[in-house]
DNA sequence: CAGGACAGGGAAAAATTTATCCCTGTCCTG
DNA sequence: CAGGACAGGGATAAATTTTTCCCTGTCCTG
């Protein structure tokens, strides 16, 4: 993994959740194993646009950060899950209020808007 | 600006919320600027470790998503004032939502957990 | 005039994240 | 056995973001 150089600021609490959720395909994983989409193989199918090996890799960040648990069975050929956490499960109300906004406001956000709306402030 | 390579994937709500707020320091100007801190110089005081050109940057980055709307007064030595739009104020909850959990769980997050939590799912 | 506050940005480097390529294994099925 | 699904990772490149350094102006105050 790579080392940083320049040491995080976590002390905020926005911070930290935009460290959780703020990857570029974070948030997509989450929501795969949330709806039960556990088999690392699965939701590489269900994300056939995203690089399996960037998958892994935050799989593994998700893991160490203790949202997501990896379940290795025993068995012959074995088997992975990924299931989430309580702390991982306590995220998905905040990744919902995010979608929310995120899918009212995408045309503004991406629109253009020369026209800036200003209420009264 | 840099020009992107790879087009956006936009059509997810989440991935505009966090275009939006992933920035490393966009949450922060947001903060400082719903708390009344207007001008740019206001903000690079209250934001001293990050160099003044990145906090410009993201406020550009800001203005252009309609997030914050720049007042140039036409006084003598020309004053800048930043303020939120009226969609930018409608992301201050959802600011206070990842605030929030981040704040509740940064421990966890940042912490030893070789213990990982699970719950019945 | 000297110095500092103020607003802003170019150029280039550094840091970080994301992507690509390809390899190692095991097991199961045809 | 051949081929494919499955889990995983090294090495490296590319893309993107963040940082540093320094420059251009105007205006105001001492």
């Amino acid at each position: 993994m790579y080392q940083k150089k320049i040491p995080e600021v976590l002390d905020c609490g926005i911070a930290v959740a935009v460290k959780v959720i703020g990857g570029k395909w974070k948030a997509w994983i989450i929501d795969c194993i949330r709806r039960g989409v556990a088999r690392p193989s699965a939701i590489h199918r269900e994300m056939e646009v995203v690089n399996p090996r960037i998958i892994n890799l935050h799989l593994k960040e998700l893991e160490e950060m203790g949202i997501v648990y990896k379940e290795i069975f025993a068995e012959v050929p074995a088997r992975v899950e990924y299931r989430l956490t309580t702390v991982g499960r306590s995220l998905l109300p905040v990744i919902n209020v995010l979608e929310q906004w995120g899918n009212e406001n995408k045309e503004y956000v991406n629109g253009h808007h020369a026209e800036y709306i200003l209420g009264n402030n």
